[in-house]
DNA sequence: CAAATTGCGTAATGTTATAACGTATGATAA
DNA sequence: TTATCATACGTTATAACATTACGCAATTTG
């Protein structure tokens, strides 16, 4: 074990290192289709490869689907994966994606869950509009 | 100007009145091509008939997009459109949808968008796992 | 009337995602 | 060692979701 600097630190196969790899490098949310697109030269053929490698990583927490773009990002925190909820503010613009997962979106989402009696699993929760730079801009 | 008994009442075309007949009968949501199938024999060819008439229909409140499962559900309330977010709340199982729009959802919603000077436009706020009834089952 | 708006029908295409095969490899238990 | 299990892989085909582009008809509005 060599370097520990995220997550569960699972071991990534080639495929999903390379995927993991382009979603690093890039900005914002990328479709499946962007990043297979990114990755013809690493070998890759097949959408499959693509969605089979963002299953994982999805699992272990290193990236995020956007539901409202039908696009992935990389998760930016060390840790979201405990929490377990983040909210997504997406600048319809520039195309930034802010990830917030405090105290505010866990409870905003039990209280939704008790208040629906509703034994929740999965959420997903995205804010579109402007930033503040483009809305000045 | 009869019958005022929903949102701003807009009179709605042919097509658009079968759309939403459809989705009022319908106990969930409803993907755009199940829509289709359902209106052939009423003379709909064609995926883009269903989703110029969703379009509208969105515009005015009556219907709701549902992004994580790419499907569409008639508005349950009256003026949903004069307070503008809704949190949708998914059974997984019997496929129930719950739509809350309360004080609580606008309130997160201002105070997420407060917090990350953002100018938001539109909100998706979706819910997944079991309801009362499916988890006691 | 002219122009603008809204809705319609159709064909083609674009985009996103999965099913169904079979194969390979590494871990582990008999 | 051999059997078996789990995980990942590659490929082809197809399913599912959505839009572009074209032209026409009806209605509203200046």
């Amino acid at each position: 074990m060599e370097h520990s600097h995220h997550h569960g630190d699972a071991e990534l196969s080639q495929n999903q290192q390379l995927v993991m790899d382009v979603l690093d490098r890039s900005t914002g949310a990328m479709s499946a289709y962007m990043i297979l697109d990114e990755l013809r030269d690493s070998g890759f053929r097949a959408p499959l490869q693509v969605y089979r490698a963002l299953e994982k990583l999805i699992a272990i927490g290193r990236v995020h689907r956007l539901e409202s773009l039908n696009a992935f990002i990389a998760c930016s925190h060390l840790s979201c994966e405990k929490i377990g909820v983040t909210a997504f503010v997406i600048c319809d613009r520039c195309e930034h994606v802010q990830e917030v997962c405090d105290d505010s979106v866990s409870q905003f989402l039990a209280d939704l869950a008790k208040k629906t009696k509703f034994q929740a699993s999965k959420s997903s929760i995205e804010l579109h509009g402007l930033c503040n730079a483009c809305e000045a801009g």
